[in-house]
DNA sequence: CAGTAAAATGCAATCGATTGCATAGCTAAG
DNA sequence: CTTAGCTATGCAATCGATTGCATTTTACTG
């Protein structure tokens, strides 16, 4: 319960009778002051219980050496890789991290946005929502040049360094792997194509049937936010159809899952009447039974490289140059739902 | 690009020539200001553009309305939706949460401390890691009377308001659940017992094994870190006892997942030769097959009430007289896992 | 209309670190 | 022994909002 004063650099100052600019450029290894007085200080700071305010630094220096990220939802492995490895790099760099998730809903992307620009956050890593189709809240970070690094969902119109993985080329394996295996009428369940994650994976799909010569048919596209419910409404859509699929590729595991467990209780089997494939890897997948052949992100990465750029442009304070889209490969993970076609 | 010059409540208060202080007053809706005034100034921020300086707020208050948070694992269903719970309230305050995960890595969760410390949060919520036996870090908190709330995992040694699941209650009718089943031979995989909760969870477990006069066979209970390897060689470990269990209560979903998974390859049929229950309810127990039967935990809402009660600190910047250890409850979701026994 | 209480506003210090500029002390060249 | 030229240190303003206390204005009573 006792409140201990805090030190301040003027204490120290007093103490070993010397100016408190001189304090603050010792502590701060600034090379004008003196080897020895340097020692002296630290010394003193030490044994005097020096904390440093941040607080007051933050406001004089207008930083807050903060860095705010934006996920629609923790709780995906992809995004939390994501945002270990944010820290990863962030923390050895000396930055906080603040991370809010927009539950993929705008209003709550927006007043995040809104919030950690209020709080001063010095960069801001953001994937949108799947709704979000204006920009007006990032606004608020370009006109006060705070920088801006998108990952994954990122958005066109706005000039930033990207982090994406190869959605298409991964969307392309996906689907040729199915070809592979035999497969010949290849739905796809697909996210919102206002995003560009999903409307590369679509690209990669179609180019991937198209070098197949095979037929493509609208009917089996279908598209919607990607979740558990909508999964299968969509499955059993597909399942309507005058002709059945023999394969789905899906755009995301959740997706994936929702089919294994749709077609599970039709009594359909998976992979010998369906095959399916998902996108993300997400841990469920692999010990879902029968297991899903997925996409693998590599998230972590991911996040190392939003980060070091995010970082690089908070110190250099400018804009830079060129923005950079940085794509990071896919890899393929085959497992139990995307095994050979077998006759009834 | 353009570097708008940023209004004060100086630059106000000369628009109108009345003194910074009224405006000031004026926008926190101080009672001491007129309706009139308070009208004026409002309208002429808005105009002017104002948009508060945080950072000297911040500095003069001595506050940052940050709340800072460390979880093991964010990666967890349950603490992410522990940090649902959080950031739910803690937004409507007014507050802005900081998350950080220690990985249950006690150097890590050290120096998050340390830097949240730094970083000066308003108040901390956390679940300590496996290893975390020390509790120096946290020490800065309570020395310095920054408000701190345990959740899960707590610690008993420190005084502070503690939000818990009722541990013991829950692994009391996961077992009762197995031995009415008809399980006679209940083996546990426990936590690390420094932890509370494991101690919890165990004593549950043999209270009701004790309740319905089965015996306590303490080569059949294991404790280790609760991860997927872990869990595996637990299991193995088990099926070289002499006497087979019957069924394997497990202290967490990770560890339940694993039996499932290593018994399956050594085709030992679950449920019919060995039950198996978890804790939790990690989403994929729910799709995995055969489906985990687990414990839900209120994550969500155990989130909601650490935030209610670290603002509540806050914002009566006094240490609470006494404190509290609320207890949320538990529930039992049957699934395929724990079904009934078979002969072979 | 004086007088006083209450309401509204202003003054000015303050929070603690940072930093541009000034200056003291010292070295070494002339 | 000067003095230019460094190096090391100090001075003092500054960042913008907050707040205890003083002061002015308003409202009301007798």
């Amino acid at each position: 319960m006792s409140q201990k004063p805090e030190t301040t650099i003027h204490d120290i100052a007093k103490a070993l009778n010397i100016s408190a600019s001189t304090v603050s450029r010792a502590l701060k290894d600034n090379p004008l002051i003196s080897e020895a007085t340097r020692y002296k200080i630290k010394k003193a700071a030490q044994e005097m219980g020096y904390r440093p305010n941040i607080l007051a630094a933050n406001f004089r220096t207008r930083r807050t050496n903060t860095i705010g990220v934006i996920v629609p939802l923790i709780n995906r492995h992809f995004f939390s890789a994501v945002i270990s490895g944010i820290e990863d790099v962030a923390y050895q760099q000396g930055f906080a991290v603040t991370i809010s998730q927009s539950n993929d809903d705008f209003e709550k992307e927006s007043k995040i946005a809104q919030t950690l620009f209020t709080n001063r956050v010095d960069g801001l890593i953001l994937s949108i929502g799947m709704n979000t189709t204006t920009y007006e809240h990032l606004k608020l970070f370009s006109e006060r040049n705070i920088p801006l690094v998108f990952f994954d969902r990122v958005v066109d119109d706005i000039e930033a360094h990207k982090i994406v993985v190869d959605d298409f080329e991964g969307a392309y394996i996906a689907t040729k792997h199915l070809i592979d295996q035999g497969r010949k009428r290849i739905a796809m369940i697909g996210g919102p194509l206002n995003l560009k994650i999903y409307q590369n994976r679509q690209e990669g799909y179609l180019k991937a049937l198209n070098d197949a010569r095979l037929p493509i048919d609208e009917s089996a596209i279908i598209h919607n936010s990607l979740t558990r419910e909508e999964g299968e409404k969509a499955v059993k859509k597909l399942l309507r159809n005058k002709t059945l699929p023999d394969a789905i590729f899906c755009a995301n595991d959740t997706t994936a899952l929702s089919a294994v467990i749709t077609l599970r209780g039709k009594n359909i089997r998976v992979p010998e009447d369906i095959a399916i494939v998902g996108f993300s890897n997400e841990p469920f997948s692999e010990v879902v039974t029968p297991s899903i052949t997925t996409i693998k992100q590599p998230g972590f990465e991911m996040g190392q490289k939003a980060a070091e750029l995010i970082i690089q442009q908070v110190l250099v304070k400018e804009a830079p140059l060129t923005f950079e889209t940085i794509k990071m490969p896919t890899e393929l993970i085959v497992r139990e739902s995307s095994g050979i076609k077998k006759q009834k």
